[in-house]
DNA sequence: GCCGTTTTCGGCCCGACTGTTTTCAGTCG
């Protein structure tokens, strides 16, 4: 069973709990361990047979043998019996912004009303009136809420939403008096998708910057406007939000609305114990009562005896301790990287030459890059063939004859077939300075099968790099049935990396593998996968993804000099052969 | 239900907004 499947039934049971009006506390352990095991990078399952799931954090004994239950026997007792309490479906009056465990069950107790459906009617009839705080106000707040919510498309990538903030932020520069200007929110950790743009400023006339930001081009509608915050919608669809706040707790502002939640709620916890309270205007000294400012980050942290942590570290996963150790890592940054390994060209489905993706490489400041088009058995996508790989690869010499200060590598993408064997034979694929190796087809295959043929395809001593690894697309294909622990423990074994593609509907390995992957002394490769000269930017998402994995220089093949990285793809052909 | 720089028992993040059966409960981020 999936960790997301037994995140969910915790999720639920925390809901029923609420609906129930059981201790808070108690519901709140459910929350935590539902969030917790959402992202975990480790199969449940694993630590299941590995009598492991106590070193969960958030899962103590109690939540340890409803797991061990529901492994066992697919079902889980507690659960099914909270259930039988409720009528179905009444859960779901809860995801309606306003709508509480309190609301949902006197909606339920007084109007019988389970769905959203039922709802939206009664308070059309105005039915609902006669319940005890629910108001006119109130019930036209819920129907707004159910109507924007069917509109409006949840998160939006993080491809999507940087560019805008950065347009914003722009812009909001010229603004005469403007000091700081920073995106804040999941945005600046770097998360995959955001919900909305937040902007945090500090300005002379903050009533200035706030009117110039209203009156931006492309903006669709001003949502609110008022003297310190104002809330518009874009034309790409996006609420941006900015605030113009106080200078002497900027530090602790940006903190608070930077997140996590989890993150701010663990270091409000670790506060706590020190005898200080942590909030967005500063910290307060619970003995003298005293209200301390942090006009920056790094000064707020500190008097906390902590590190300054990288936003992209900030999900309570363990971040603070290492901070309090003043052992966080030296993350990988944009400038780390000396070159792209997984870029097309016009020979299969790209629109640039070799020649245009090398010279953009070289202005990007990469010592080298390599071109690797699909192979043949990619129908659409134009792939090569024995006898036109040739021909790249003599190109591909002549280039870098003529070229100077990029050195261009001859690869390839070579598709992996539903039986685990490559797509071209060796003898071609020994010609070439890379081998980069995907799934394209049969994507549904079981996962023993789907293992079995990844197995294949990196014990295989020419492949070097697994592009894409789980071949999801953010919300729109779900990632493919392959067990990667598995995956990665090969990976590491036969000196393979595995990709962090930079696509920003991909990301693929995600974070959470990433940090697991590196746990386990796999090498990563941030590669774009660019079918154009302008996709090599997306580099920097793939930057992020693995900074949220906590990924220093060393672990990322491409920021490598290129002799350690031949080098590894050397040991590797010596090793198995 | 979880957990331990004060704890194996007794705590458990913080502040703001909103509607309102008006002195605050309920909800949110």
């Amino acid at each position: 069973m999936k960790n997301s499947e037994i995140a969910k039934i915790f999720s639920e049971i925390a809901d029923l709990l609420e609906l129930k009006g059981e201790n808070q506390y108690k519901i709140r352990a459910y929350k935590k361990a539902a969030q917790v095991i959402e992202s975990y990078p480790i199969p449940i399952e694993q630590l299941y047979k590995e009598g492991k799931l106590q070193q969960i954090p958030g899962v103590g004994e109690s939540i340890a043998a409803k797991i061990v239950e529901i492994l066992r026997t697919g079902k889980l007792r507690y659960y099914e019996k909270l259930k039988a309490e409720f009528p179905p479906g009444i859960t779901s009056l809860l995801e309606i912004p306003g709508v509480g465990p309190k609301t949902a069950l006197s909606l339920w107790k007084e109007l019988g009303i389970t769905s959203i459906e039922d709802l939206e009617r009664l308070i059309e009839e105005k039915k609902t009136a006669v319940l005890f705080r629910l108001g006119e106000k109130t019930a036209a707040n819920i129907i707004k809420h159910v109507q924007s919510q069917r509109r409006k498309e949840q998160r939006i990538l993080l491809g999507k939403a940087l560019p805008i903030a950065e347009r914003i932020v722009e812009a909001l520069r010229e603004v005469p008096g403007v000091h700081d200007l920073i995106p804040v929110g999941s945005l600046r950790r770097f998360k995959e998708t955001v919900g909305d743009i937040d902007i945090m400023a500090t300005a002379d006339e903050p009533e200035k910057v706030l009117d110039v930001f209203v009156h931006l081009p492309g903006i669709q509608e001003v949502l609110a406007h008022g003297g310190t915050k104002a809330s518009v919608i874009v034309e790409e669809g996006v609420q941006v939000d900015l605030r113009v706040v106080e200078k002497d707790s900027f530090g602790s502002l940006i903190q608070y609305f930077t997140g996590s939640k989890e993150h701010n709620i663990a270091l409000r916890e670790r506060g706590l114990k020190q005898g200080l309270k942590l909030s967005e205007y500063g910290i307060t000294d619970l003995k003298t009562g005293k209200l301390e400012k942090f006009p920056t980050e790094e000064e707020f942290y500190e008097r906390l005896g902590l590190q300054w942590i990288p936003p992209e570290l900030r999900e309570a996963r363990g971040e603070i301790e290492r901070a309090a150790l003043r052992n966080i890592p030296k993350l990988v940054e944009l400038k780390d990287l000396r070159g792209d390994l997984h870029v097309h060209t016009k020979w299969s489905d790209g629109q640039d030459t070799i020649e245009a993706m090398a010279l953009a490489a070289k202005e990007r400041g990469y010592e080298y890059i390599a071109i690797a088009d699909h192979s043949a058995g990619r129908g659409i996508a134009r792939g090569l063939g024995v006898e036109r790989l040739k021909k790249q690869i003599e190109e591909i010499k002549r280039l870098n004859q003529r070229l100077s200060g990029i050195k261009i590598l001859a690869g390839i993408e070579v598709d992996i077939r539903a039986d685990g064997t490559l797509d071209l034979p060796d003898e071609i694929l020994q010609e070439l300075d890379v081998v980069v190796a995907a799934i394209h087809s049969a994507m549904s295959q079981d996962k023993e099968k789907m293992t079995k043929r990844i197995i294949a395809a990196l014990e295989h001593p020419l492949v070097n790099i697994l592009a894409h690894p789980t071949c999801r697309i953010i919300g729109e294909r779900e990632e493919i049935d392959v067990d990667l622990e598995e995956i990665m423990r090969v990976a590491a074994r036969t000196g393979t990396a595995l990709e962090i593609n930079s696509m920003p509907d991909r990301l693929d390995l995600r974070d959470i593998y990433v940090s697991r992957a590196r746990e386990l002394g796999v090498k990563l490769s941030i590669n774009t996968d660019a079918h154009a000269v302008h996709h090599l930017d997306y580099i920097r998402f793939g930057v992020g993804v693995a900074r949220r994995g906590w990924c220093e220089p060393k672990d990322i093949i491409n920021t490598w000099p290129l002799e350690a990285l031949e080098d590894f793809f050397r040991k590797k052909r010596a090793l198995l052969r």
